[in-house]
DNA sequence: CCCTGATTCGC
DNA sequence: GCGAATCAGG
């Protein structure tokens, strides 16, 4: 995946929206966390450190992986052609049950008011829905306690599949099993 | 544990 | 230039 302009663009515009990195690459779907960081220190984009570094971190020469590491670092390979990654993109678009999903004709009694980038708060569920640049493109906007990037039901379905697939390959059924569980 | 951004350096 | 791995924090 390559940084188009309109790429850097989106990336400027939510960086300076305050989102997070975590949250800018679930939104940019095709990119990590630590490629959306990466992008935006060489934009020069506005350094936002919670963390007051106490100096320049000591050099340190990259060890060769462990055998341990190894096992781990196959798991983050780079994804093949087609492949995507982890996260509620990836999910909804898919498996089908994502936000979108879930709203037409489910009686899960979800709600889900839009939300454009410009009403986003730092306490509302930022789980994106539909396409960055359509229209309509919004955020779930709930109420997200506790500081948390998304509302209960979206922290829940985002990190979720992570953890499982990390161990093996979980069905559609089962992806969507967990959906109607979550919801009951 | 959950998460955040910053940095290094092999590619 | 890119971004995984790692670090250093809340």
């Amino acid at each position: 995946m390559v940084w188009t302009p309109e790429r850097e663009d989106l990336l400027k515009k939510l960086w300076l929206q305050g989102l997070s990195a975590s949250q800018i690459a679930r939104t940019m779907d095709c990119f990590t966390r630590n490629a959306i960081i990466g992008k935006a220190h060489r934009l020069n984009l506005p350094k936002r450190s919670p963390v007051a570094r106490s100096g320049p971190k000591p050099r340190r020469l990259r060890a060769k992986p462990s055998l341990a590491r190894i096992g781990s670092m196959a798991k983050a390979s780079p994804r093949l052609p087609g492949q995507h990654r982890e996260g509620p993109l990836r999910a909804e678009r898919s498996l089908g049950f994502g936000p979108v999903a879930l709203e037409r004709g489910s009686d899960l009694s979800l709600q889900e008011t839009h939300s454009t980038l410009m009403e986003l708060k730092h306490n509302t569920c930022k789980w994106p829905i539909g396409d960055p640049g359509d229209p309509d493109f919004h955020f779930c906007s709930q109420n997200a306690e506790g500081g948390k990037s998304y509302c209960e039901f979206h922290h829940r379905l985002a990190y979720r599949p992570l953890r499982k697939r990390d161990e093996k390959r979980e069905s559609r059924q089962d992806q969507q099993d967990f959906v109607k569980a979550l919801a009951s």
